[in-house]
DNA sequence: ATTCTTATTGAAAAAGTTTTTCATTAAGCA
DNA sequence: TGCTTAATGAAAAACTTTTTCAATAAGAAT
Protein backbone atom coordinates (compact mmCIF):
# COMPACT_ATOMS: atom_id res chain seq x y z
CA UNK A 1 0.00 0.00 0.00
CA UNK A 2 1.25 3.44 -0.84
CA UNK A 3 2.83 5.04 2.48
CA UNK A 4 0.70 8.12 2.31
CA UNK A 5 -2.58 6.41 2.13
CA UNK A 6 -1.36 4.10 4.82
CA UNK A 7 -0.71 7.07 7.32
CA UNK A 8 -3.57 9.03 5.98
CA UNK A 9 -5.72 6.05 7.01
CA UNK A 10 -4.51 6.00 10.71
CA UNK A 11 -5.32 9.64 10.62
CA UNK A 12 -1.64 11.04 10.50
CA UNK A 13 -0.97 14.05 8.33
CA UNK A 14 0.83 13.74 4.83
CA UNK A 15 3.53 16.81 5.79
CA UNK A 16 6.18 18.81 4.04
CA UNK A 17 9.29 16.78 5.98
CA UNK A 18 7.42 13.67 5.77
CA UNK A 19 7.79 13.90 2.04
CA UNK A 20 10.96 14.89 2.35
CA UNK A 21 12.08 12.03 4.24
CA UNK A 22 10.20 9.15 2.36
CA UNK A 23 11.87 10.76 -0.60
CA UNK A 24 15.73 10.71 0.35
CA UNK A 25 14.86 7.32 1.55
CA UNK A 26 13.75 6.53 -2.07
CA UNK A 27 16.44 7.27 -3.80
CA UNK A 28 18.72 6.07 -1.63
CA UNK A 29 21.80 3.44 -2.25
CA UNK A 30 22.61 2.45 1.08
CA UNK A 31 20.95 2.60 4.39
CA UNK A 32 21.16 6.13 5.93
CA UNK A 33 21.53 7.38 9.42
CA UNK A 34 19.05 9.88 11.09
CA UNK A 35 21.47 12.73 10.39
CA UNK A 36 22.37 11.90 7.16
CA UNK A 37 18.44 11.70 6.17
CA UNK A 38 18.43 15.34 7.72
CA UNK A 39 21.41 16.72 5.34
CA UNK A 40 19.99 15.68 2.40
CA UNK A 41 16.65 16.69 3.27
CA UNK A 42 17.56 19.98 4.01
CA UNK A 43 18.15 20.51 -0.24
CA UNK A 44 14.69 19.76 -0.37
CA UNK A 45 13.30 21.75 3.01
CA UNK A 46 15.34 23.74 4.10
CA UNK A 47 14.37 24.05 7.65
CA UNK A 48 13.93 20.16 8.49
CA UNK A 49 14.99 19.57 12.13
CA UNK A 50 16.94 16.14 13.20
CA UNK A 51 13.77 15.91 15.59
CA UNK A 52 11.07 15.89 13.13
CA UNK A 53 13.21 13.48 11.24
CA UNK A 54 13.79 11.01 14.40
CA UNK A 55 10.22 11.26 14.99
CA UNK A 56 9.28 10.65 11.27
CA UNK A 57 11.53 7.32 11.23
CA UNK A 58 9.87 6.16 14.24
CA UNK A 59 6.29 7.05 12.90
CA UNK A 60 7.05 5.26 9.29
CA UNK A 61 8.62 1.93 11.38
CA UNK A 62 5.60 1.55 13.12
CA UNK A 63 3.79 0.82 10.03
CA UNK A 64 6.45 -1.46 8.78
CA UNK A 65 7.02 1.39 5.93
CA UNK A 66 10.73 1.72 7.43
CA UNK A 67 13.16 -0.82 8.72
CA UNK A 68 16.28 -0.09 11.01
CA UNK A 69 19.56 -2.11 9.81
CA UNK A 70 22.70 -2.22 11.45
CA UNK A 71 25.85 -0.79 9.78
CA UNK A 72 29.25 -1.34 10.14
CA UNK A 73 29.83 1.83 12.02
CA UNK A 74 27.58 1.70 14.57
CA UNK A 75 24.67 3.79 13.86
CA UNK A 76 21.64 3.08 13.17
CA UNK A 77 20.23 2.80 9.60
CA UNK A 78 17.29 3.18 7.95
CA UNK A 79 16.11 1.91 4.20
CA UNK A 80 12.40 1.84 2.72
CA UNK A 81 10.85 -1.14 3.63
CA UNK A 82 9.00 -2.28 0.41
CA UNK A 83 6.66 -5.19 1.41
CA UNK A 84 7.48 -8.42 0.43
CA UNK A 85 11.34 -7.80 -0.17
CA UNK A 86 12.47 -6.94 3.24
CA UNK A 87 15.89 -8.12 3.02
CA UNK A 88 18.92 -6.05 2.36
CA UNK A 89 22.95 -6.92 1.43
CA UNK A 90 25.00 -4.28 2.25
CA UNK A 91 28.17 -3.36 1.22
CA UNK A 92 30.75 -3.74 3.74
CA UNK A 93 33.32 -1.28 1.48
CA UNK A 94 30.37 1.39 -0.07
CA UNK A 95 27.42 1.04 2.11
CA UNK A 96 25.34 -0.07 -0.57
CA UNK A 97 22.53 -1.90 -0.62
CA UNK A 98 20.73 -4.16 -2.40
CA UNK A 99 17.16 -6.13 -1.65
CA UNK A 100 16.73 -9.88 -2.32
CA UNK A 101 13.37 -11.78 -1.93
CA UNK A 102 13.80 -14.38 0.53
CA UNK A 103 10.81 -15.16 2.00
CA UNK A 104 10.22 -18.35 0.98
CA UNK A 105 13.77 -20.09 2.41
CA UNK A 106 13.19 -17.87 5.73
CA UNK A 107 9.52 -19.39 6.02
CA UNK A 108 11.07 -22.79 6.22
CA UNK A 109 13.43 -21.29 8.40
CA UNK A 110 11.22 -20.15 10.70
CA UNK A 111 9.00 -23.19 10.89
CA UNK A 112 11.92 -25.27 12.21
CA UNK A 113 12.84 -23.02 14.56
CA UNK A 114 9.47 -22.51 16.20
CA UNK A 115 8.84 -26.29 16.44
CA UNK A 116 12.97 -26.62 17.62
CA UNK A 117 12.84 -24.05 20.54
CA UNK A 118 9.26 -23.61 21.03
CA UNK A 119 9.26 -19.74 20.61
CA UNK A 120 6.39 -18.19 18.40
CA UNK A 121 8.14 -15.76 16.42
CA UNK A 122 6.58 -12.76 14.97
CA UNK A 123 9.20 -10.55 13.47
CA UNK A 124 12.60 -11.52 11.34
CA UNK A 125 15.38 -9.50 10.97
CA UNK A 126 17.66 -10.68 8.06
CA UNK A 127 20.87 -8.80 7.00
CA UNK A 128 23.64 -10.14 4.56
CA UNK A 129 26.93 -8.39 4.22
CA UNK A 130 29.75 -8.10 1.93
CA UNK A 131 30.83 -6.95 -1.09
CA UNK A 132 29.12 -5.09 -4.13
CA UNK A 133 29.50 -6.01 -8.10
CA UNK A 134 32.07 -2.93 -8.45
CA UNK A 135 33.62 -2.99 -5.10
CA UNK A 136 34.96 -6.65 -6.05
CA UNK A 137 36.07 -5.65 -9.44
CA UNK A 138 38.29 -2.79 -7.55
CA UNK A 139 40.04 -5.60 -5.01
CA UNK B 1 37.91 -22.32 20.64
CA UNK B 2 38.23 -21.27 24.36
CA UNK B 3 37.72 -17.60 24.98
CA UNK B 4 41.16 -17.28 26.52
CA UNK B 5 43.56 -19.00 24.57
CA UNK B 6 41.99 -16.58 21.84
CA UNK B 7 42.72 -13.42 23.42
CA UNK B 8 46.23 -14.80 24.88
CA UNK B 9 47.33 -15.83 21.35
CA UNK B 10 46.90 -12.69 19.77
CA UNK B 11 48.79 -10.61 22.85
CA UNK B 12 45.90 -9.79 25.10
CA UNK B 13 45.75 -10.15 28.69
CA UNK B 14 43.37 -11.84 30.53
CA UNK B 15 42.60 -9.30 33.28
CA UNK B 16 39.73 -10.08 35.87
CA UNK B 17 37.46 -7.22 34.15
CA UNK B 18 37.18 -9.01 31.09
CA UNK B 19 36.91 -12.25 32.78
CA UNK B 20 33.77 -10.53 34.55
CA UNK B 21 32.04 -9.61 30.92
CA UNK B 22 32.23 -12.83 29.78
CA UNK B 23 30.82 -14.73 32.54
CA UNK B 24 28.06 -12.07 33.09
CA UNK B 25 26.81 -13.04 29.11
CA UNK B 26 27.73 -16.58 29.77
CA UNK B 27 24.77 -16.43 32.78
CA UNK B 28 22.41 -14.16 30.10
CA UNK B 29 19.13 -15.12 28.68
CA UNK B 30 18.76 -12.30 27.28
CA UNK B 31 20.68 -10.05 25.32
CA UNK B 32 22.31 -7.36 27.76
CA UNK B 33 23.84 -3.44 26.87
CA UNK B 34 26.40 -2.38 28.16
CA UNK B 35 25.29 -0.64 31.03
CA UNK B 36 23.46 -3.86 32.46
CA UNK B 37 26.62 -5.69 31.91
CA UNK B 38 28.33 -3.21 34.22
CA UNK B 39 25.75 -3.18 36.62
CA UNK B 40 25.67 -6.84 37.01
CA UNK B 41 29.26 -7.16 36.84
CA UNK B 42 29.74 -5.42 39.40
CA UNK B 43 28.34 -7.71 42.07
CA UNK B 44 31.61 -9.64 41.25
CA UNK B 45 34.09 -6.77 40.42
CA UNK B 46 32.72 -3.76 42.03
CA UNK B 47 35.19 -1.19 40.49
CA UNK B 48 34.30 -2.37 37.05
CA UNK B 49 33.93 0.71 35.41
CA UNK B 50 31.34 1.42 31.72
CA UNK B 51 34.35 2.52 29.60
CA UNK B 52 36.28 -0.80 30.36
CA UNK B 53 32.90 -3.14 29.39
CA UNK B 54 32.57 -0.82 26.19
CA UNK B 55 36.44 -1.82 25.34
CA UNK B 56 36.21 -5.42 26.21
CA UNK B 57 32.89 -5.86 24.11
CA UNK B 58 34.39 -4.49 21.16
CA UNK B 59 37.22 -6.42 22.07
CA UNK B 60 35.80 -9.89 21.97
CA UNK B 61 33.38 -8.49 18.91
CA UNK B 62 36.77 -8.39 17.53
CA UNK B 63 37.47 -12.02 17.39
CA UNK B 64 33.76 -12.88 17.01
CA UNK B 65 32.91 -14.04 20.32
CA UNK B 66 30.51 -11.56 21.36
CA UNK B 67 27.53 -10.80 18.80
CA UNK B 68 25.95 -7.41 18.75
CA UNK B 69 21.99 -7.50 18.35
CA UNK B 70 19.03 -5.14 18.08
CA UNK B 71 16.72 -5.22 20.71
CA UNK B 72 13.22 -3.65 20.93
CA UNK B 73 14.06 -0.87 22.97
CA UNK B 74 16.08 0.33 20.69
CA UNK B 75 19.44 -0.27 22.55
CA UNK B 76 22.44 -2.31 21.23
CA UNK B 77 22.31 -5.45 23.14
CA UNK B 78 25.08 -7.94 23.31
CA UNK B 79 25.54 -12.02 23.74
CA UNK B 80 27.97 -14.12 23.53
CA UNK B 81 28.23 -16.36 20.69
CA UNK B 82 28.81 -20.09 20.54
CA UNK B 83 30.60 -21.02 18.03
CA UNK B 84 28.03 -22.37 14.62
CA UNK B 85 24.86 -21.27 16.54
CA UNK B 86 25.22 -17.46 16.33
CA UNK B 87 21.22 -16.89 15.48
CA UNK B 88 18.64 -16.26 18.39
CA UNK B 89 15.15 -16.07 18.04
CA UNK B 90 14.20 -13.25 21.18
CA UNK B 91 10.95 -12.88 23.21
CA UNK B 92 9.52 -9.35 22.74
CA UNK B 93 8.15 -9.76 25.98
CA UNK B 94 10.75 -10.73 28.56
CA UNK B 95 13.42 -10.63 26.61
CA UNK B 96 14.93 -13.93 26.81
CA UNK B 97 17.05 -15.34 24.26
CA UNK B 98 17.18 -18.73 22.82
CA UNK B 99 19.85 -19.76 19.89
CA UNK B 100 18.74 -21.85 17.14
CA UNK B 101 20.98 -24.02 14.60
CA UNK B 102 20.35 -22.25 11.19
CA UNK B 103 23.91 -22.38 9.26
CA UNK B 104 22.53 -24.88 6.28
CA UNK B 105 19.41 -23.36 6.03
CA UNK B 106 21.49 -19.66 5.60
CA UNK B 107 24.04 -20.90 3.55
CA UNK B 108 21.80 -22.64 0.72
CA UNK B 109 20.14 -18.79 0.75
CA UNK B 110 23.48 -16.68 0.80
CA UNK B 111 24.27 -19.10 -2.36
CA UNK B 112 20.73 -17.83 -4.19
CA UNK B 113 21.26 -14.48 -2.87
CA UNK B 114 24.65 -14.48 -4.42
CA UNK B 115 23.71 -15.69 -7.94
CA UNK B 116 20.65 -13.18 -7.86
CA UNK B 117 22.83 -9.99 -6.65
CA UNK B 118 26.04 -10.12 -7.98
CA UNK B 119 27.26 -9.28 -4.07
CA UNK B 120 29.69 -11.58 -2.78
CA UNK B 121 28.19 -12.42 0.93
CA UNK B 122 30.53 -12.48 3.84
CA UNK B 123 29.06 -11.87 6.79
CA UNK B 124 24.79 -12.66 8.15
CA UNK B 125 22.90 -11.25 10.58
CA UNK B 126 19.49 -13.45 11.75
CA UNK B 127 17.89 -12.82 13.95
CA UNK B 128 14.05 -13.40 14.91
CA UNK B 129 11.81 -11.99 17.48
CA UNK B 130 8.37 -13.22 18.87
CA UNK B 131 7.33 -14.76 22.20
CA UNK B 132 8.91 -17.28 23.90
CA UNK B 133 6.69 -20.55 25.67
CA UNK B 134 6.46 -18.90 29.03
CA UNK B 135 4.65 -15.57 27.61
CA UNK B 136 2.67 -17.70 25.21
CA UNK B 137 1.34 -19.64 28.03
CA UNK B 138 0.61 -16.34 30.08
CA UNK B 139 -1.76 -14.92 27.03
C1' DA C 1 59.92 -14.18 44.59
C1' DT C 2 60.93 -9.57 42.60
C1' DT C 3 61.37 -6.36 39.12
C1' DC C 4 60.27 -4.47 34.63
C1' DT C 5 57.56 -3.32 30.71
C1' DT C 6 53.59 -2.02 28.79
C1' DA C 7 48.65 -3.31 28.08
C1' DT C 8 44.70 -2.32 30.63
C1' DT C 9 41.95 0.14 33.85
C1' DG C 10 38.84 3.75 35.93
C1' DA C 11 37.41 8.50 36.37
C1' DA C 12 36.48 12.68 34.17
C1' DA C 13 35.46 14.97 30.24
C1' DA C 14 34.24 15.27 25.46
C1' DA C 15 31.58 13.88 21.64
C1' DG C 16 27.69 12.01 19.67
C1' DT C 17 22.87 10.28 19.57
C1' DT C 18 18.06 10.32 20.90
C1' DT C 19 14.15 12.18 23.56
C1' DT C 20 11.47 15.75 25.87
C1' DT C 21 9.40 20.20 26.24
C1' DC C 22 6.85 23.92 24.55
C1' DA C 23 5.49 27.80 21.78
C1' DT C 24 4.49 28.22 16.86
C1' DT C 25 2.93 26.56 12.39
C1' DA C 26 0.11 24.41 9.04
C1' DA C 27 -2.94 20.05 7.52
C1' DG C 28 -7.28 18.83 6.66
C1' DC C 29 -12.04 19.17 7.89
C1' DA C 30 -16.36 21.97 8.50
C1' DT D 1 -12.06 30.95 5.17
C1' DG D 2 -11.65 29.82 9.59
C1' DC D 3 -11.09 26.11 13.28
C1' DT D 4 -9.08 22.41 15.58
C1' DT D 5 -5.38 19.94 16.73
C1' DA D 6 -1.47 17.13 14.88
C1' DA D 7 3.01 18.19 13.59
C1' DT D 8 7.08 21.17 13.57
C1' DG D 9 11.55 23.33 15.02
C1' DA D 10 14.64 25.08 18.51
C1' DA D 11 16.56 24.54 22.90
C1' DA D 12 17.51 21.73 26.51
C1' DA D 13 17.72 17.37 28.80
C1' DA D 14 18.85 12.61 28.88
C1' DC D 15 21.37 9.02 27.42
C1' DT D 16 25.09 6.41 24.90
C1' DT D 17 29.72 5.97 23.32
C1' DT D 18 34.54 7.54 22.81
C1' DT D 19 38.73 9.94 24.19
C1' DT D 20 42.24 11.29 27.40
C1' DC D 21 45.44 10.41 30.94
C1' DA D 22 47.47 9.10 35.29
C1' DA D 23 47.43 4.91 38.04
C1' DT D 24 47.29 -0.12 38.16
C1' DA D 25 48.35 -4.84 37.37
C1' DA D 26 49.34 -8.90 33.83
C1' DG D 27 52.79 -11.57 32.27
C1' DA D 28 57.64 -11.99 30.83
C1' DA D 29 62.31 -11.71 32.39
C1' DT D 30 65.39 -12.01 36.11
Amino acid sequence: MDWEKCLADAGCRITAPRRVVVQILQGASAPLSPQEIMEQGQHLHHKLGLVTVYRTLTLLAEFDLVRRVHREDGCHGYVLASPGHQHHVICQRCGSAAEFPGEGDILALIERVEAGTGYRVNDHLLQLSGLCPDCQAQG
